[in-house]
DNA sequence: GATGAATGAGGGTTCATTCAT
DNA sequence: AATGAATGAACCCTCATTCAT
């Protein structure tokens, strides 16, 4: 892996155990295994460095979106959204875990706030859709309560990965709408 | 309102407002109308101050579920549950956004992480003692699924209170459970 | 004296010594025998501290001007401005030392660029008038000319205290003009 | 022009411009459109480069007074002094620049302290003996005093080219002297 | 000669904490 | 109890310098 790739992972996995404002230059200089200095021939800045960061995991979510964003079956539609959803916070479990952390802290507001409505708000809309399609009475209120749903799961999996079941609500969750 | 309570609301709003890591003691003191010593008179650190509220908050929370946690009537009970929930995230809300915003890190979860773990565990018994009452097959699964989409729908709300309509959402839930 | 004025000083003596960018807020501090953190408690940054320095510096300067402005005599006032230039530079030391080594630096003209100038002008203008008085030809460029020898007078004074006669030089300018 | 005086050139203008401490190595290579690391395949530090430039400005000033250091006619001698300063003081408007603003600093008292307290000497000698030649009583201090003047005038200049005539300065002071 | 990644000392600044008053 | 001046460790960042290529 290249140096700035290196420094980047090493600092997300930081970031994710213990938060951004916990972390410093420093600690991230020495975990990499390289002179604090160099950072800053990547990034022009911490705040730089975990835009980078977040950038590139908002990226990747929506790159794991448009795989089923077409689907038409709507109960279809609803599983590739959980498994999706899943499947990448398991995946990427640092990354969800420092989003989840820093999600309401100004500097994220800043970089993401708007960009992370607009997505929460597509999103909803798509299962709004699916749920309509399924008869659900009320499906964007419907819809919104799975959003919550699903990012309530998330959390509390990431708040405590080992003593929390993922899979199994993932389950129970399918059995429920899809 | 004596000097040590004065103090301790202070830093809440303050640490709800713009973080626990961005306040800083001459912040508070500034706001509270007092010196920056004045602090270490009730409490040892700043730390110390922290796990204050947060303790202070979390029994307020356990107070509030012994008012319903008797309830027989299994609607009833959930009912309780789910409005009691939002009524003290609203009436409380600076120290759910504190708590939500902080409970991923290191500190507090030393702190709070096994007390939160058995709080949380007890609702998810006591929801699922319900669930079962009513039939639901899996209760337990369901309650956990159920404590899961309560706490996102308070984590959406805190994210953004003017465009999440909370009550609205508690409507819902209610609808589907009691 | 005041902590203040004591860090105040110890930062002329070494801004005049070594330069305003040479000199750490370390090197004050220790020098001044406080903690570095201290100095913060009075300036806001080490720009502010420059800042102040030099605010007060040129405020001495129309001071002493003050008292000299009013006479109508013309050779007395020009007489005046030149005594009261050497007096200052002499018993100001320090402060002259610094302006005349950091007015060319783009921190300075921000912060004195515009007042240095119309200072400037203001005096150019009253020994204009005061050579016109004398039947000088041309006074507005022998006015120029004068402020010019007074003002590489004392940068040469400031360049080498030691080896350049002041006092003979201002008797030879008083000579010559009053 | 060859690498090592495309470089030197470079560090001359942005020093100028900016200050020798405002103005990094990085910033040198960048407009100079070479890699970081090549000065020091010419000089052996920062340092000497500075150094370099300013024995290098230095020469170019000595070798364009030995063009006229034997004009035996004192009004002309006079003349070919003044013109021959202002004309090198716009024709090398970035080293003069670059000179006034540090000249006071330790490193440049360090290189040029001494060469330029015995050039100033020397010029300051001369300049008596044309003033002697032309009866001026105390000549020696009338030449201190032109140099003063000379000196304060071209200071002036660099601090506000554009603001300062320095060609009408030098009319007045070629009507005056010679 | 020429490159630019890498180093690490040092700079300005913040802030939790202490303590004499 | 209450003050706020004083401390010093730690933080983010810059930059002259080195060196493998």
């Amino acid at each position: 892996m290249n140096q700035k790739a290196h420094i980047t992972q090493t600092a997300l996995s930081l970031f994710a155990e213990q938060g951004y404002g916990n972390t410093s230059i420093s600690m991230i200089a020495r975990k990499a295994g390289v002179a604090q200095g160099l950072m800053y021939n990547f990034y022009p800045s911490k705040e730089a460095l975990l835009t980078a960061i977040l950038m590139e995991g908002m990226a990747d979510v929506q790159e794991s979106m448009v795989a089923y964003i077409q689907t038409r079956d709507p109960k279809a539609a609803l599983r590739h959204h959980i498994q999706s959803t899943v499947r990448t916070v398991v995946a990427r479990q640092e990354f969800w875990r420092l989003f989840h952390a820093i999600r309401t802290q100004k500097i994220v507001q800043d970089i993401l706030g708007e960009p992370f409505r607009a997505a929460s708000a597509s999103i909803v809309k798509t299962l709004a859709t699916n749920l309509r399609k399924l008869q659900y009475p009320n499906p964007t209120q419907e819809a919104r309560l799975l959003f919550a749903q699903i990012d309530g799961m998330v959390g509390l999996y990431l708040l405590d990965p080992k003593g929390f079941d993922l899979h199994k609500m993932q389950k129970q969750l399918l059995k429920k709408y899809a």
